[in-house]
DNA sequence: ACGCGTTACTGACGCGGGTTAGTCTGCGGA
DNA sequence: TCCGCAGACTAACCCGCGTCAGTAACGCGT
């Protein structure tokens, strides 16, 4: 016998240490319901086993089977991705729910605005996609839904027929200040987590909005700053806001701009929340540790990547999957937030 | 001609539509160094576009080509992931790498100590895997490696045979330390962003102890406290070592744990940096913003992610890679570092 | 007219495994 | 005795593509 290379065992080599067919193999391995005696199925059993014989995916999907990977495309901005804290837990979901029905993920961060991710489908390396921050005008997006594929979107766009999961940043963004108005706050400001092009943005300000006017409050224009992922944003923000208007609260629709905000506040001498209360929105790990504890909506990252998962993966197997899943928020009320100074001790009733 | 479904169009519709064999077809598509006439090369790729065709990438790999594909094992526990502030810098670097040769990364988020993901490589899903986080005593880490799969670890691992891509995290301590040192401090304390177990936490620490003992300063047991990842295990080790110490800096491993440390020293009335100098680890999209502006090492996330990639897809080459690669950091110089008080006005020398 | 090298292409096999339509054996019942 | 049938397997085809070994036509020098 000539030294050979070490080469993967086939099932072929499977079938010929057990003494039977390929076609017995492949049975017993995928547990056919063909009558295979005890006795032979163990055999095909052991002889895998010491040859340690693992199938060929590409081989087993060629002949007809799907490919057991599901794309997820990361569709937000390079500066997006990095400053997302929950984005991992995201994954994490994601990948679970995968792993939970024998699938696998591939992940794309597409760079720029290009990117051509279409193919991960055409290409049949995977059986359905997750677009997580879909963009409006998307044409690759549109032509895929166009011919079946099998989309969910994490996230939400309107006007696109694919199922979307997202959370319910209107009905979180409306507790939030719900919460701020029960601690008696009237003049309550707004900043975005972005720009209003972005839906959960637009979502976000509708429930501020929302919770003002259903207290009997117009919200006022001057109260309503644009604030962009990141700290900075925020702290400018916040600092034109205490430029035009006397505010005692403010809802930061976002953690991380929150920080810059608060950051903007302590430049300004205001004390939080002795002087303004501020509640955020999203619950990053850091939240808890702000100076002071930030008062904030819990987004549940992790279960909105198991359920944007879990979507898709139902629409690969054909079932019915709603049009839209909104998760539930909570709110995390911290050290952040307290009665403002004229209602401070008496409890006032509406 | 009756109705037909939708089926993917394969090389054998572009053959024939062109009038040319598969042969033609493959050769034309893959750029084959045949002699194909330009009229006829032409006519294919019109075809093909006509259809819309897409090779088939299983099949493809089937044929005898690789899986064009990268395995991502994220083998830090779930608690890690969630708190991992670069983790997403560090995934797209990892992508951009891959792309930039035509390969996709498979990410797999093993939540406990199991998750068999080297079947990633045994049923010739991926080509190669980088194993970020890799733990000690990982049975299936050795045996991949024994058998010679391209592995590519992120971070260290001693006494394995396969190249590794970490950053320089002694280095980036001693840097760290020398900057307080330089600013008069002598008495330096540290808490390390893990428990010792991890060689990242080890290695940071030695940085430290070595940037004292070359001042001549010989590092005490009671200066030093082992944080674990997130901000409360800071807080706690902050608060210990105030209760045994009187420090004026501390060198804290990682800007998270940081975070709760200067909590913790903001609850025992210690102003930063007045009273204490504090420099973090990791440089963190927030640490610009924290109060104060920690002065902290930046780790090169992206960087670290696109290198370990290349680093993976050379060894997928058969391209020799270097043992170990260590990537370098930088001191970041923000507000909570000052002189120590004895030495605020006139510079000591030594 | 013939040999010989290009140029331009094609036939057929193999990759590894799923699957359908059998084959062969043994046995119970009519 | 012979039919029928269930049990236990197997031969052969197919998935879509890469690729080697040809083949046919053509030009060219002698």
């Amino acid at each position: 016998m000539v030294a050979m290379e070490a080469r993967r065992p086939t099932s072929a080599d499977v079938a010929a240490r057990a003494g039977v067919s390929r076609t017995t193999v492949s049975f017993v391995l995928n547990d056919r319901p063909a009558s295979i005696s005890p006795a032979t199925r163990e055999r095909v059993l052991e002889a895998a086993r010491e040859l340690g014989y693992h199938p060929h995916a590409p081989a087993r999907q060629l002949a007809g089977g799907s490919s057991h990977t599901l794309g997820l495309v990361l569709r937000q901005s390079a500066q997006q991705v990095a400053g997302d804290a929950l984005l991992a837990e995201t994954l994490r979901g994601v990948t679970n729910a995968a792993r939970a029905r024998g699938f696998r993920v591939i992940v794309e961060a597409l760079d720029p605005n290009d990117g051509p991710y279409a193919d991960l489908l055409r290409s049949g390396r995977a059986d359905g996609v997750v677009i997580s921050g879909p963009r409006l005008g998307d044409r690759e997006l549109e032509a895929l839904v166009a011919e079946g594929f099998p989309v969910v979107l994490q996230g939400s766009l309107p006007g696109l027929d694919a199922p979307s999961v997202d959370i319910d940043n209107r009905a979180g963004a409306k507790v939030a200040v719900a919460h701020l108005l029960s601690l008696g706050h009237r003049r309550i400001g707004c900043i975005t987590n972005a720009p209003l092009a972005y839906t959960a943005a637009q979502e976000r300000l509708e429930g501020y909005e929302a919770a003002l006017r259903e207290a009997g409050i117009e919200p006022q224009r001057t109260w309503i700053a644009e604030g962009a992922f990141d700290a900075p944003s925020g702290h400018r923000a916040m600092t034109e806001l205490l430029g035009r208007s006397d505010l005692d609260a403010v809802f930061v629709a976002s953690d991380v701009v929150a920080f810059g905000a608060i950051g903007a506040l302590r430049s300004a001498h205001r004390r939080v929340p002795e002087d303004i209360s501020v509640v955020g929105f999203d619950d990053i790990p850091l939240a808890a540790f702000f100076d002071p504890p930030l008062t904030t909506v819990h987004l549940p990252a992790y279960e909105l990547g198991h359920a944007v998962g879990e979507a898709l993966l139902d629409r690969i197997s054909r079932a019915i999957v709603p049009r839209r899943t909104l998760l539930p928020t909570e709110l995390v009320v911290r050290a952040s937030t307290r009665g403002s100074p004229s209602t401070r001790s008496p409890r006032r009733d509406h």
